[in-house]
DNA sequence: CTCACTTGTCTAGCGCTGCTAGAATCGGCG
DNA sequence: CGCCGATTCTAGCAGCGCTAGACAAGTGAG
């Protein structure tokens, strides 16, 4: 059984190979320039090989994606984690939101711009994509007011972190002054009245 | 001269017949339906008189988005004028923004997601862009903080929009209470004590 | 060790895309 | 009428995602 076991190997590290090389190549030239021939020639091999391996295209990108959404709840639950309950963790949880998306545009895009083919809010969804919410979710259910359903609230904050990124990214909004929409955001779902007034 | 007035006349009705064809066409099928031999044969003439009008696809595609901009103008202010100034004309300001989104989803698409090569927020941007801008921005920066610069608040406030709107039209956030998501939003951004007590 | 066969990979090609060079045709003017 | 410039068309390029069918390599039986 050796064999198989070995040729099971390698078929799983060229998996992990294409979905890295559709990554890096995103990410040097942007998703336009991911091609399947681009792509083929990249990890050595000729186009059909792809698609022994994804459906297609969109597959690919949806691998890759789900790969961020894991990377997005480590750095998120990292950032949160050295700050004090409450409003600093916020700060800090969108900071790190922007920062990931920031830093590894074709990644982010791939993640909630593009279309990925996978299923959110359903049943079906994976299980990085939930935990990915849920790291969004805890630090901050807590701030949602007494009328508003923790769900929602957190929903229309991602919203406004993700519109806040697509429109900058996109130069629909001045690419400077990032930190100062950010820090209004903060402000306007965080009520100050929670904390003790240490401005 | 009459001969010349006549065929720039024509000139400018095809020029039109091309932006609204390519509108309809997106509107009815979507952006990728949209190709220059289907939109050539749609109006009745080969692809090269495209390019005889515009420079690419891109540019087909600003044109559209330009004259969604002048009609979101209109829309949001028609919203507003009969609303009472504060909370109400937000809530109505940002009603008519997601209905204008939901209801003319390729014209959202072209205006503000899209590659249409319009320059946003430079001292070219046209009219219409700064036009559609100042309509958010009216109803809006009477309700920014004493901290918070208009510009910026205002700048927030759509990206919040924008953002629900993308995510529930990709399929990342579920499409039902998204009125529950813009009060939520609106509540946030308005800041109840400025207004009498009638909850 | 040889042969048949399964498994894996490649070459070649389909129909489509945005875009353009150069041929052909149309329309106004002398 | 016939010329000539403007206009429009035909035909084609390079590239796209994807796939059918030819080919080679590795496996197990005799």
């Amino acid at each position: 059984m050796s064999v198989q076991q070995r040729k099971e190997r390698e078929r799983a590290n060229r998996h992990q190979l294409i979905v890295s090389t559709a990554r890096e190549l995103a990410e040097a030239q942007g998703w336009d320039a991911v091609t399947t021939r681009r792509l083929a020639e990249r990890i050595e091999y000729s186009q059909p090989v792809l698609y022994s391996h994804f459906r297609g295209k969109r597959e690919i990108l949806g691998a890759v994606a789900l790969e961020g959404m894991t990377e997005l709840t480590a750095a998120l639950r990292a950032a949160v984690a050295d700050q004090p309950a409450g409003r600093p963790a916020v700060a800090a949880l969108a900071r790190a939101y922007t920062d990931f998306a920031t830093g590894n545009p074709a990644l982010y895009d791939a993640m909630f711009s593009l279309d990925n083919g996978l299923p959110f809010g359903v049943e079906a969804t994976p299980v990085p994509l939930r935990e990915a919410f849920q790291a969004l979710l805890d630090p901050l259910e807590a701030h949602a007011g007494p009328d508003e359903e923790p769900g929602i609230y957190v929903e229309t904050f991602w919203a406004a972190l993700h519109g806040l990124i697509t429109l900058t990214r996109a130069g629909r909004l001045p690419a400077d002054r990032i930190p100062s929409r950010l820090t209004l955001l903060v402000n306007r779902f965080v009520d100050t009245e929670e904390q003790p007034p240490a401005q």
